[in-house]
This record gives structure tokens, sequence and C-alpha cells, in this order.
DNA sequence: AGCACGCCGACT
DNA sequence: GTCGGCGTGCTC
């Protein structure tokens, strides 16, 4: 008897696999989806290992296989189990990011009612209601019941008919999310000569029957419905009318749904490299070419480059080489990176052989460019963090661009893992070259480099085809010497100047804030109440084009207030600014000047991203008005100003990576300036204009901002000389939120000490940066030492809480 | 997650 | 006395 090790679909599984045992004539691989009884339900599992000795008896039989071929190949099969172990993640959601979109199934709960003659007279009003809803609907769903009754109540009713006998309850998967697309095509089922004769027969009577048959006839595959319809013009009554006459008849074939089909896409070849581009991509392709034999330990690349320095080609010269050499690579790229600009440069290096992964795509686009991947039909997948996991067959590059993007940390659901240490994981299960390609890299990632744990390749230069073009002269600004010279405005006297030049010369600027919005917070001058989200507890924004106040938390939305809510006093402050806030101001300085605001609220919509770029790049605007949207990759050659309206923001935030979040903001801020023949400035402006963050971006000076970055979090014992975790405990009660933090920082101090590990201290336990969110109060504990998913590990965690390694943002 | 079992307060 | 609250334990 063969037995397999399951990951099971259910919340219940957490990090355990389950023991089952193969029936004879049912034959399972490793990596393979299989249906398994779970009490008493169906659920989806993943086959991880095959013993002949199962981990646990007794055991259940597997139901079946869900598809024939193994969906995990052995590596990720070995990668999913890491994602486990080292982040503390139920082993399904780990596994979970290498099956196809739309591959996970729920249960479904449902009730029917049972036939007896029972006195339904005796039931209370809730019982009859819901008896009466299961035999109306014959079955009833869970989710309907709990319309009908609430959700506590819902379950209290169901188990009390349960027990008198009058319903059962089933359980049921949902629906499948995503299927093969299948289209209308047209085929004849007569002769091509038949249908030639009848043709011209139809000729006179019916043109476009005719028409449409002798297209037919000219070729012997079947044709697409569309297209025949396109190209005879005619509508689908014609078709029908020939099926009629059973000339021919429509059947239904699978298609691909194609999210690059709207794209007009021409090839590009590669371009001629500087020489220190050169001198970068050769030890990449001789790794590449070294690589396959006994892996050792991964080789990762550094590839730290300026902006406008060509990464870019270097990645897909990089990518061509793997290719040549029968190899496939992925691309990672920051989601906000995702754009048309991007996808194109990437397809017109590689047509036809690209594929892209991106959430904005319809679940059966996803779907199908998934099932491309697999069946080995592209050289390159683009895509965000997740695309790390796309089943590409003999996978040989990795590239991870924008290297110090906190996007590439899944925060927010299980597992919480960071796309570029799992990648590097995968390097060792595969021996896969990773190229790590910044202009900033983190300070994490430089370490490693300075160590030759990574190979640190440099590209210090821009690359400029016509002239070359240096880095922006960058001008930092002292806010509170304006405020002292009597400058009460936003702007300060050298970024008014500057604006002023820009226009008189037609060209265009791009302003910086990391804010939307139009006021930070909202407060009464004569009692000092802030307005603040209900929820969340955090200071409302305010916002102009509704005059609304906004939680940019929870986004709770309520009409501005004409009187302060606890005075009735009328005088109402409006604090800090944001992106509203600067258009506004903009407008009354230089009304000649042509506005374009980008951030969040004004690109909700799908494509919008795209028309406000468009609409910039073709100078139908002269000033750029954005978030950290506006820092990205952009290139803009008419561009000559950039103006950071306040610095500080991203400053003050209580986080150790704050330094060096500013500094990668501004000098990517600043990167957008003078990428044309016209050069360029940047003006930041700031109230800690002495800050080494904002120095070391003022002189585009990498070195001298990792050293002292570095200095710093070796004196605190920050990462990397330490390794940190985020143990958060989330309630509706504020108290018992502290209680059971409280609680489990003893218990860790006891654990620690019973297993004497110097080596860990503890922050807190202490309410999370953000206390309340969306209802919910959330209190944390912060551990700091090393091996800390191997310590967590031992110890017992009640539901609630939620355990964040190595955490980004805290 | 769900659902069992089991133990305490508020009601007919 | 019972109904219903939620703590704890289990699913191969």
């Amino acid at each position: 008897m063969r037995y397999a090790e399951v990951s099971v679909n259910t919340p219940a599984a957490q990090r355990q696999t389950f023991s089952y045992a193969i029936p004879s004539g049912l034959s399972i691989d490793v990596g393979q989806a299989v249906y398994v009884p779970f009490g008493e339900k169906v659920v989806q599992g993943i086959v991880l290992e095959l013993t002949d000795v199962p981990a646990f008896e007794p055991t259940r039989d597997i139901i079946g296989a869900i598809d024939s071929q193994p969906l995990l190949s052995r590596e990720h099969v070995l990668l999913a189990k890491w994602l486990s172990n080292y982040y503390l993640s139920p082993l399904f959601d780990a596994a979970a990011l290498m099956l196809p979109p739309g591959f996970e199934r729920r249960v479904l709960t449902f009730i029917s009612p049972i036939h007896s003659n029972f006195d339904i007279q005796s039931l209370n009003e809730h019982q009859r209601r819901l008896l009466e809803l299961a035999k109306q609907k014959g079955k009833a769903s869970l989710s309907e019941v709990e319309k009908l009754l609430g959700k506590k109540r819902a379950l209290n009713t169901i188990s009390q008919l349960i027990r008198l006998g009058l319903i059962a309850r089933t359980y049921e998967l949902e629906k499948v999310k995503v299927k093969p697309k299948k289209a209308p095509y047209l085929c004849l089922t007569v002769t091509t000569e038949k249908a030639r004769e009848t043709a011209e027969k139809l000729a006179k009577k019916a043109p476009k029957q005719a028409a449409l048959l002798k297209l037919l006839s000219e070729q012997s595959s079947p044709w697409s419905l569309a297209e025949a319809k396109l190209k005879v013009s005619c509508d689908k009554l014609t078709a029908d009318a020939l099926v009629q006459k059973g000339l021919a008849s429509i059947i239904y074939i699978e298609v691909r749904r194609e999210p690059l089909a709207h794209y007009n896409i021409t090839p590009s070849e590669p371009l001629n490299l500087t020489s220190a581009q050169e001198s970068v991509l050769k030890p990449i392709q001789s790794s590449l070419k070294e690589a396959g034999g006994e892996i050792t330990r991964p080789t990762v690349f550094l590839l730290h480059g300026v902006t406008a320095s060509g990464k870019t080609e270097i990645y897909l010269q990089a990518l061509a080489e793997a290719v040549k050499l029968g190899k496939r690579g992925i691309v990672l790229v920051p989601e906000i990176a995702l754009t048309p600009q991007t996808i194109e440069r990437f397809s017109a290096r590689f047509p036809g052989r690209v594929a892209i992964l991106h959430s904005q795509l319809s679940l059966g686009e996803q779907f199908d460019e998934w099932q491309r991947i697999r069946n080995g039909e592209v050289d390159v997948v683009v895509g965000p963090r997740s695309a790390l996991f796309a089943p590409q067959p003999n996978l040989g590059l990795l590239i991870i661009d924008e290297e110090h993007e906190w996007t590439y940390k899944q925060h927010d659901q299980s597992p919480r893992y960071h796309a570029r240490d799992a990648a590097i994981k995968l390097a060792e299960l595969t021996g896969v070259v990773v190229i790590l390609g910044s202009a900033t890299p983190s300070t994490e990632t430089y370490y490693c480099g300075q160590r030759d744990d990574y190979r640190l390749l440099q590209l210090p230069e821009r690359v400029v085809p016509t002239e070359n073009a240096p880095l922006p002269k960058v001008e930092v600004v002292d806010l509170r010497e304006e405020l002292k010279a009597g400058n009460r405005s936003i702007f300060s006297r050298a970024l008014s100047q500057a604006i002023s030049q820009v226009l008189t010369n037609r060209e265009q600027a791009i302003l910086f804030l990391n804010r939307r919005g139009a006021a930070t917070a909202i407060q009464c001058r004569n009692c000092g109440f802030a307005l603040k989200c209900k929820r969340c507890d955090i200071p409302l924004t305010y916002h102009l084009d509704a005059d609304s106040l906004i939680c940019h938390r929870c986004n709770y939305q309520t009409k501005a207030p004409q009187i302060c809510p606890n005075c009735l006093s009328r005088r109402i402050r409006y604090l800090g600014i944001g992106t509203e806030k600067v258009e506004e101001e903009l407008k009354s300085a230089f009304p000649q000047a042509r506005l374009l605001r980008w951030d969040s609220d004004v690109t909700q919509r799908r494509h919008s991203h795209e028309a406000i770029l468009n609409k910039f790049r073709s100078h139908e605007a002269d000033i750029l008005i954005g978030t950290q949207m506006v820092a990205k990759g952009l290139d803009l050659p008419l561009v000559t100003l950039v103006g950071v309206v306040v610095a500080d923001t991203s400053l003050n935030l209580p986080d150790f990576r704050a330094g060096e979040r500013t500094f990668q903001l501004l000098s990517q801020v600043a990167g957008r300036a003078g990428r044309g023949p016209s050069g360029g400035q940047v003006i930041i402006q700031t109230y800690c204009p002495e800050h080494y963050a904002v120095q070391a971006a003022a002189k585009h000076d990498y070195a001298s901002f990792y050293e002292q970055e570095i200095n710093f979090r070796r004196q605190l014992r920050e990462p990397p000389f330490t390794q940190l975790a985020c143990l958060t405990y989330t309630h509706t009660n504020d108290n018992r939120c502290r209680e059971e933090a409280e609680k489990m920082a003893r218990l860790i101090t006891e654990e620690r000490d019973a297993r004497g590990i110097a080596d860990l201290s503890l922050v807190g336990p202490a309410p999370a940066f953000m206390h309340r969110l969306r209802g919910r109060y959330r209190w944390q504990v912060i551990l700091r030492g090393s091996y800390l998913s191997t310590f967590l590990t031992g110890i017992p965690f009640p539901q609630g809480w939620t355990i964040d390694i190595d955490p980004v943002g805290l």
C-alpha cells in the first residue's frame, strides 16, 4: 500500500500534512492535486510526499485526482514547505501561490429539509422561517440562511432543527471559478466541391450565405465565427441558415484569452551596450552558462545602477542569453511599475514569447497565461511578486527589478513572504541565476553585496542616446528659513522661480508629495477637537473635490462639517498639505499653467494610469502633481524640474527604515528630471535639510548614504544585524487585546529563559501603529533575535494572532 | 472554519 | 430545572 502526505485546503490543517492511502488503481504523483475526505467534507489537497508507511493511522482513501498531471514541480513542493516553515503560514496557503489562478475552492454548507410528521406548530418563529426557506429552495446555502436570520442565530437555529431531525446539513465545494474558454467555430459538413456548387446556386437568392459558404470552402480547418462574420460582413443569422440547410455546423473550440492582444508591438533589436554595460553583462552570461551543475550556493547578482543607467537592457540581454541556452526567465517588477510601458518593452524583445501575470487581468486571462507558461510556450514571465511562483519550466534566470521596493513583502495575508528572499531560496533549490536590480538597493541587500554573498555589479553612469546628460543638480531648501523670511506659501522662493522659468520655456515640471488629499487633518481652533475616523481613530483627510473627509485607512467618508461637532464653533482650521492642496495653490499662483494630478484618488479606474501619463507625455499639461506614483520609472524627456514639496513626511515615521525610505524616494524622484537634452534641476523642500538621507540624495551619493545607514543599523542592532518578527493580536475589545498580548509576552519570555536563548529580546506589548483598524483593536509584540522562525515554531498561538517574520513597514 | 462536548448564569 | 453563552479539542 502506498500513502500520501497531503496539504489539505482547510483552515484546520495549519502547518500539518494529513496522511491518506492511495487506493489501488489510482496513480498519484508528488505535486498533484487531489480530492480527499476531511471529516464529513470533501476538500482539495496537494500531495507533498509519497511513502510506504503513513505518518498517522488510521488513514482514509484519496477520493481522486483533480488534474492528471502534477501542478507543482518537486522544487515548488520544497519551496512551499520552506515558506510554511519560515513564515509560519498554513501549508496550503503556501502551496496555493503556485497553483493555477482560481484553483482554490472553499467548502460551502447547505441545508435541506427532511420529511417527517413533526408538529411544525411547536417550532419558534426563526425555526419555522428557516424550515420554510429550506423547503422552498429544496437546498439552501448557509449564506442564504445567514441573510435571513443573521449569522449567529442562523448557526443556532440550524443545529436545533438538525437535533429535531427536520433538516440535514451537506457540504459541497464552491463551483469552479475558471474554465478554458470555448469559442464558436464554423465547419463544413459537406465536401468542398459540394460547398462550392451550393454557393453558386445560392449566389442570387442569398448572396451573404453564398459568400460565407465560399469562405468556408477555401480552408480545410474551421473558421472562427467572429472572424468569418467580419470577413464576409454577415451576421449570426447567415451562419444559422447554413446550419439549417445542413451545410455547416457550429463547434466549440478552446481558445486562449490574450491580455496582450490589444497591444501593438513592434519587435525591437538589442541595443549597443556601453562598455560599462558590457562589463556588467559578461559575468551574468558566464554564470548562466555554468549554472545547472551541482548547486553549492545560489548565484545572486546585485545590479546597482543609477536611474537611466540602462539596467533594463541588461535584463533583456541576460534573458536573451538564457533563452539561447534553452532556458526561460521570470522578471518581477513592483506592482506599480507593471505599466504598459514595461510590458511593451519586454514583449517587443521577445515577440509572442512573453506572459503577463497581473491581478488586474481577468481571472480567465490569468488562468490562460498560467497554462501557457506551464506548457512552455513563453520565454519570459513578467509580473508582480506572485509571478515568482509561475510554473516556468526549465527556469534559468530570475530578475527582481527595483529590488528595494516594499511591495515585494506580502504583509496583508498569509504567507507573509518576501519575494526577494523566496527567490533566493528558489535559487538554492534549482540553481537559477538571480539578478537583483536597483538604483537604491535596500541596506540588507547591499550589505550582502559588500560581504560577497552576492556579486556586486555597478553601473554608475547614465546612458542617454543623444548626449551625455549628467544627473540633475539638486537644491535643498530649508523651509524654516523660508518662514523666517516671511514666506508662508507652500512653495519656497526658489521653487516658485523655477516653476515660472519652466512655464516660460514651455518645459514640464513634476511636483512630488507623499500624501494625497487637501489637508491632512482638520481641527477646531476653539476647543482643539480633531476629527477622527470612528473605526480607525486616525485623523480624517480633507478632500476638496467633494468637500468631504475621508479616512485613508478604511475609506470611511463624510461631509466636511461647517461647525465643530464638539463645541459648535465655526472656527475650523485645516492643517497639513496633500496633493489636492498643492494643486489648489498652484492654480492661484500660476493660473496660466495646465495642471494634472496623479494619485490613487484619480486612478481608481483600470486604464486611467495610462490616460494621465499619455496626457502628460504629449504635453497637454505643464505640471504633474503626484504621490509616489510619479517617482516610478517614467521616462519623460520634457521634464526639466522636479520639486519635492515636503520631504519630511516619510522621515518622521516610527520605523527604523524611515531614513532608507526617504533616501530611496528622493533619489527616485530626482531621477525623473533631466532625461532629455535640456538637462534638469531638482528642488527638495524640507524642515530637516541636515538629515543624512536628504543630504545623500541631494548629492546622488548612495555610498555615503549606505555608510551612515549601515553604521546606524549596527549600533542600534537592526536588520541585517538582527532578525525581527512582529506578532499582532486583533480583537474587538481593546482590554482583551492588551491582556492577550501581555500573556504572550510572558510566555515568550519564559520559553526564552527555559531554552537559555540569550539573543532574543522583546519590544512591547504595545498598541500597534494602527491601533484601531476597521473597528478592531490591535496590539503587538516585536521580537528581535535570530532564528526566530525556529523559536516561534514551538510556541502555540491561539486564534487572533498573526505572525510576520521579517516585517517591513512597522 | 465548523462542529462536538462541556460547564456556568438568566429565565419559564 | 433548561436554554444559551463561549472555552476547548478534533478533523488523516
